[in-house]
DNA sequence: CGATTCGTTGACATGCTTCAAACTTCGTGG
DNA sequence: CCACGAAGTTTGAAGCATGTCAACGAATCG
């Protein structure tokens, strides 16, 4: 009872995987190994860093406890294609080959600390439906954004991106209308298929419509509706993120 | 030891998941449980029904014997979004909620025969190792639509397509210079997030400059190395689909 | 055999990319 | 601390690839 205890007192430090039903550690691990794990987890790491590349030995995925995350894969003529961006509470990093090789790689966008899992426990455990519920997590995404890119049109990219932003942000208890872009245009284009000229030109038009305030990284979504009026369909998600939007006060 | 050799024919019948290094459901299930399971699994089904429709509950996936599944999001307006095909060898439907709901729809193209693997059997052997493998497929499959409908023009999404489709057909032991498309020119379209008519004229294209011969939903590449230069670029997989192209002799 | 779905082709409109240039911010070394 | 260069952001003009609209032919199905 010392031990959980001491997990208890290292737990609370962080409420970022409450929506998510509890810390993952606390899921994944033997409570012995909680304390040593998490305490070695926490790490800080800084802007523009690597936390891994593709065809890496992939030996664990990662939990955002804050900062942000940008994930992307290398063409072969050594061009990018961004993958999503991972804020606090978002787990990253599970998709691997079969030779347990990195698919993607991931950058640190800000100063950023994360919670790492080693595979190794997954597999050791065999947490199956724990697995199959993070995969799922990851796919939607993934769905999420071929939607985007095969049926949106700029404005509707960018709208469904802040809008998303802004959902993700709600649901960790931040600010849905105000926030900093941690990512830069290039990212924003790369993301959705656009040009970088074409994300500036949108939110400008976007700022001239009075649907939000923007300068350089600083947004302000001033008519929510009328963004998602714009950001238009969206996948008939049984996830939807408005039901995680109230948090456990424990 | 009988049970073995019942096995063993029954497995014989298939020799889809050659390539993947063995049939599933010897992997997945004890051996007592794989002849009738197996046994039970082999389901004919028709052109135009569908398996399973997104928002149902996800019990079981689905490994494609033969034919070709068609696997697709319904937008809130109705509108749908193709998100790949499924050919003989393809493991799919495991893209469900963390409540256990289909993410996705999906609908048999033509007679199809499946083998069936309930869900739960891989909760309970715990089969996280194997369970990484599979998403990871699925993965790959989401990050190479994504590259192509973020980064290439109609002509680099036509030539991907078919690139991909004729990899998978030679990787399983068909022709990769001559094959049947089974699904509509409004499906590829779909798919690629190009409209149906750019499809057809892209494909003309193709044709008129000798790379190809196209009648109707037959194919013939007659230039594979200069399709593959206009489908351009390619995600770094690890999983080169060339390491799969010979196939083992047992 | 008629009706419907599927595929092809043409003309036109337009949204996005590309190219170019100016401005701002940031980082780094003098 | 300032200066300089590099990188990020914004804006404009022009070209073009793709979508849209429309019509027709071909195949499929009942």
């Amino acid at each position: 009872m010392q031990t959980q205890a001491n997990i208890h007192s290292i737990v609370q430090q962080c409420n970022i995987c409450e929506s998510r039903g509890g810390c993952l550690g606390l899921q994944l691990l033997d409570s012995e190994e909680v304390q040593h794990q998490l305490s070695q987890s926490k790490r800080i790491n800084r802007k523009g860093e690597h936390l891994f590349r593709a065809g890496e030995e992939s030996d664990a995925f990662f939990v955002v406890r804050s900062g942000s995350i940008k994930s992307y894969l290398v063409t072969e003529d050594g061009e990018e294609q961004v993958l999503g961006f991972y804020l606090p509470g978002d787990v990253f990093g599970l998709d691997t080959t079969e030779s347990q090789q990195r698919m993607s790689s991931a950058i640190i966008l800000e100063t950023t600390s994360l919670c790492r899992f080693p595979h190794a426990y997954l597999a050791d455990k065999a947490q199956g439906a724990n697995l199959l519920k993070i995969t799922a997590e990851q796919m939607q995404r993934d769905h999420n954004l071929v939607l985007m890119l095969a049926r949106k049109d700029a404005d509707g990219r960018i709208a469904s991106f802040l809008d998303d932003l802004a959902c993700r942000y709600r649901s960790r208890g931040y600010s849905a209308s105000a926030f900093l872009l941690s990512m830069s245009r290039q990212d924003i284009g790369c993301y959705l298929g656009l040009a970088v000229e074409t994300v500036s030109r949108t939110l400008t038009r976007f700022q001239e419509c009075g649907v939000l305030q923007v300068n350089r990284r600083e947004v302000e979504i001033l008519d929510h509706d009328t963004l998602r009026r714009i950001a238009g369909t969206r996948v008939n998600s049984v996830m939807d993120c408005s039901e995680t939007v109230e948090l456990k006060s424990v």
